[in-house]
DNA sequence: CCTTGACTTAGAGCGCACTCTAAGTTCTAA
DNA sequence: TTAGAACTTAGAGTGCGCTCTAAGTCAAGG
């Protein structure tokens, strides 16, 4: 019973454990309350209650469908196909493998972008590393350059 | 001698090898005309020669130039970042050690990335698990269905 | 001769994901 | 009682990284 599926079906207010406040579940999830109302808007979050004011007030499943939202955000998941993600929820609430497939077909999007990130990162590292060489270069002719000098001082003028 | 670090000293025509249209260099570097001329413009990138009737030529050095930005871009160095960094050839052509810096810290940024996207990873493939026991909770309530009918049109209707 | 195609320029436009504004309500604390 | 804080809404604005358009030049091919 730790993971609800069906989102859409949360009572408009709940009190289970303490419904949280826009503020509360902005720093908890560290998105903006602007973004939490985008969010919203867009239709990834439906069922947030309002209190006898108006304000919402997100459920302890509401909280977690959001953690869940960053986490396909933070993968890189665009807006458009998380709205088709949530909205396979609504379509059809106990279309399970579609949900599943794409979870996977993301998944294998972002290892791959990973593998192309330490693909390109090595690039990157050879060039510091090419870098590196190069100050050792000028630091041996600095070398040089202070030798001289002090041989100079050392043989002549004065 | 295989990768010189101040871009600015290639002359304006050039063909060594054999200097590439833009064409040939958006089709290899796999960005678009329109980027590279963006790209140009922002300063990214100088000295691309002109043929005599004004067309851009490409010197391998300039496509090298193209890649590692490339390299850059595709590991979320901002616009402005890499303005920055092709800033310091321009500024001080043998500041090294500031530009080794630079590439440091992004390198430390992207290393970061990684860890998270796989931390993030991570949530989706429980849930993709979670989503499969589903699956398997659902075939065998349908088994169990499946069975009933069975046992039904061997005993009874007709 | 004239069309086609590859290029040039300056600058406008676009899609994304926010991010902010304006105007309004309601509660609290001074 | 009045100022401020925290929220509401609809909708406008922003920054990024392209991406495209319009108008023009030039050379080759039918």
């Amino acid at each position: 019973m730790e993971d609800k599926l069906t989102g859409e079906t949360s009572p408009p207010i709940e009190f289970g454990g303490r419904a949280l406040t826009i503020a509360e579940v902005a720093s908890l999830s560290g998105l903006s309350v602007h973004t939490l109302r985008y969010y919203e808007r867009s239709g990834l979050l439906e069922a947030v209650g309002r209190d006898e004011k108006g304000h919402r007030r997100y459920s302890a499943e509401n909280v977690k469908q959001i953690q869940f939202l960053n986490c396909l955000r933070a993968t890189g998941m665009s807006i458009r196909q998380m709205q088709q993600f949530i909205g396979l929820f609504r379509q059809k609430p106990n279309a399970v493998r579609e949900r599943r497939v794409m979870l996977e077909q993301h998944q294998q999007q972002v290892n791959e972008h990973i593998l192309r990130l330490k693909e390109h990162l090595e690039v990157i590292e050879w060039k510091i590393q090419h870098y590196k060489e190069l100050e050792a270069e000028q630091k041996n002719e600095y070398d040089l350059l202070e030798q001289q000098n002090q041989l100079n001082s050392e043989t002549g003028e004065n």
